[in-house]
DNA sequence: GCATGATCATGC
DNA sequence: GCATGATCATGC
C-alpha cells in the first residue's frame, strides 16, 4: 500500500503502539531469536506490507521517510535510555566523497525518520517486546547544523586518506560506527592503501537517549548555543570562546564576574563553575542539550606548578568477572572510550602546597578530547588482554606490614605498564571489597588514566 | 618526588 | 549503601 501523505502514514504507524511483535508478525519471523534486523523486517512486511529492500532511497520514497524500529530500555533509576545507537546506511568511501551534505547518502536516505520505539526487556522473548511509540522525527535546525559539521568531519577524514582512523567519539551527534560481522569486515578507501573498517552513519546512543526522553518524557534540556552562533563556529570553538575571557584568572576573580560561589571543595564545584561561565547558572551539566546529545563528560584537572596533575584520573570501578568474560569488541573499556568525549576543565596552581597551603586555583582553559583510535586499538587493547590473562591466572595478593597499617600488594598493571592507564584501588576503605572470579576478595579497583598521559593531552 | 595502595566526602 | 570525584600515606 502506498501512503499518499505523511498524516496517513503516521496514523497507521501509531496503530502499532501497544502491540507486540508477536501480534504483528504474520510470517513467523519472530521465532528467530538471532537474526538482528528481523524486528524491523517484521514491521515492514507484516505491518506496512512492503517488501524488504536495501535501496538507496528512503523506505517510503514518495514521502522521503525512512522507517527505523529501535529499542529503548528502562534504567534502574526509572529513566529511559536508547538501548543502542541508531544505525543508518553504510558509508561507501568511494562515493560519499563526491557529495555535498545535501546530496550525501546520509541526507538522501535519512532526512525524515519514522521512529518506532519498542521497549527492550532483558531475557524477554522478542515476540513479547512491545512497540510503545511511533514518532516522525525531523531534525531540528540546531541539531542539523552540528550534524552537518559531523558529516563534513567524517568525509574530510576519508578525503585525507584516514578512513581507517575514523572513530565514533570524533563527532558530536552523527557518527561513523563500525558495521560488519567483525573487525575483519575491511574495505578499501580511495586515498590510502590501508584498509578501513566498514562503517555506517549512525546517530549516537546519547543523541537517541536525549530524543527518547524528549518525546516520551517531554524532557526539555537547556541549549547553550543558538542557530546563529552554531552556523558561525563549531561546538568546540564556541566552547573555547565562552571560556577564554577567564583564562589565567584566579577563581576569586572569576567569582566576582559571575554568580559563582567559590567553594572549590564542594562536589558541585565543577558544575557551578561551568554553568556560570556558560551563562546558564543553576543548570546541571546533564541538563544541557548539546552535551547530553554528544555524550560529553566533564572532568576537572588541577595542575601543579610543574604542569602535571598531582593525581591520576579515575574512572569506573572494575568488574573483574565481566572483564574476564567479555571479548574486546564488546568490552566496557573499548566502548566507553570509543563513544565518550571529555571536556577537561583545566586549572593550575602557581605555588606548591608546601609553599602555600592556602594557594588558589587559576583557570587555564578547556580541552575537548576523546581517546584517539590508535591508542584504543593498540595500547588499550593490549592492556585489556593483559588484564584478562591476569584475572584468568588469578591475581596475586600479598599482605605487607607498614608503619601504621597493613597493605595488600597486587600484580595488577601499574602506571608504567603502558604509560597510559592502570588499575588502582578506589574504595571506601580496605574492607570495601569485591569478589574475583576465583573467589578471592580484593579491595575495589578502578580504571585510571595516568597523570603523565593527561599532562600530554592538555599540553598546548 | 614518585609509585602505589588506602581512604575521605558528598550526593543520591 | 553505593558510586564517584578527590585526596592522603607510606616507602623507596
Amino acid at each position: 500500500m502506498i501512503y499518499q501523505t505523511e498524516e496517513q502514514l503516521l496514523h497507521k504507524a501509531q496503530q502499532a503502539e501497544g502491540k507486540t511483535f508477536g501480534e504483528i508478525d504474520q510470517y513467523d519471523r519472530v521465532k528467530n531469536e538471532r537474526a538482528k534486523g528481523h524486528l524491523g523486517q517484521i514491521v515492514e512486511e507484516s505491518f506496512f506490507g512492503y517488501v524488504v529492500n536495501s535501496k538507496k532511497e528512503a523506505d517510503f520514497s514518495n514521502l522521503e521517510i525512512e522507517l527505523k524500529v529501535t529499542p529503548i530500555k528502562k534504567n534502574k533509576n526509572g529513566t529511559l535510555s536508547a538501548k543502542e545507537r541508531l544505525v543508518l546506511n553504510i558509508i561507501n568511501y568511494y562515493e560519499e566523497i563526491n557529495y555535498t551534505f545535501h546530496t550525501s547518502s546520509f541526507w538522501t536516505k535519512n532526512k525524515n525518520l519514522l521512529l518506532m520505539f519498542y521497549l527492550w526487556i532483558p531475557k524477554q522473548k522478542r515476540a513479547d517486546y512491545k512497540i510503545i511509540k511511533s514518532y516522525l522525527h525531523r531534525f531540528p535546525e540546531e541539531d542539523l547544523i552540528i550534524i552537518k559539521q559531523d558529516w563534513e568531519h567524517i568525509v574530510g577524514k576519508i578525503r585525507d586518506g584516514k578512513a581507517h582512523e575514523l572513530s565514533e567519539a570524533d563527532t558530536n551527534y552523527l557518527a561513523a560506527c563500525p558495521k560488519g560481522a567483525n573487525k575483519s569486515s575491511l574495505r578499501k578507501q580511495p586515498f590510502n592503501d590501508e584498509l578501513a573498517m566498514q562503517r555506517a552513519f549512525s546517530l549516537k546512543q546519547s543523541y537517541m537517549t536525549t530524543l527518547v526522553r524528549s518525546i516520551i518524557n517531554k524532557d526539555n534540556l537547556v541549549h547553550i548555543a543558538n542557530k546563529e552562533e552554531l552556523q558561525k563556529k563549531s561546538l568546540a570553538k564556541l566552547l573555547q570562546d565562552r571560556f577564554s575571557p577567564f583564562i589565567h584568572q584566579s577563581l576569586t576573580n572569576i567569582a566576582q564576574q559571575t554568580e559563582l560561589q567559590v567553594n572549590t571543595k564542594s562536589k558541585a564545584f565543577l558544575q557551578e563553575f561551568v554553568s556560570a561561565l556558560l551563562g546558564i547558572s543553576g543548570t546541571k551539566l546533564n541538563e544541557i542539550d548539546e552535551f547530553a546529545k554528544a555524550n560529553i563528560q566533564f572532568k576537572t584537572i588541577r595542575l601543579e606548578p610543574n604542569g602535571r596533575p598531582r593525581e591520576h584520573m579515575s574512572f569506573k570501578n572494575i568488574n573483574f568477572t565481566q572483564w574476564l568474560q567479555e571479548d574486546w569488541n564488546s568490552s566496557w573499556v573499548k566502548n566507553y572510550f570509543e563513544e565518550t568525549k571529555f571536556l577537561f576543565v583545566v586549572f593550575y596552581y602557581n605555588e606548591t602546597k608546601k609553599c602555600n597551603p592556602n594557594r588558589e586555583l587559576h583557570f587555564q582553559g578547556i580541552k575537548l578530547w576523546n581517546m584517539p583510535k590508535t591508542i584504543i586499538d593498540n595500547e588499550l587493547h593490549t592492556f585489556f588482554l593483559h588484564l584478562q590473562e591476569l584475572i584468568h591466572a588469578g591475581i596475586e595478593l600479598k599482605e605487607v606490614r607498614q608503619k601504621n597499617r597493613t597493605i595488600v600488594q597486587n600484580n595488577l598493571p601499574k602506571a608504567d605498564f603502558n604509560n597510559i592507564c592502570h588499575i588502582r584501588p578506589k574504595a571506601r576503605n580496605s574492607k570495601d571489597k569485591v569478589a574475583l572470579p576465583n573467589g578471592d576478595k580484593i579491595i575495589k579497583q578502578a580504571f585510571w588514566l595516568n597523570n603523565t598521559y593527561i599532562e600530554n593531552i592538555i599540553k598546548p
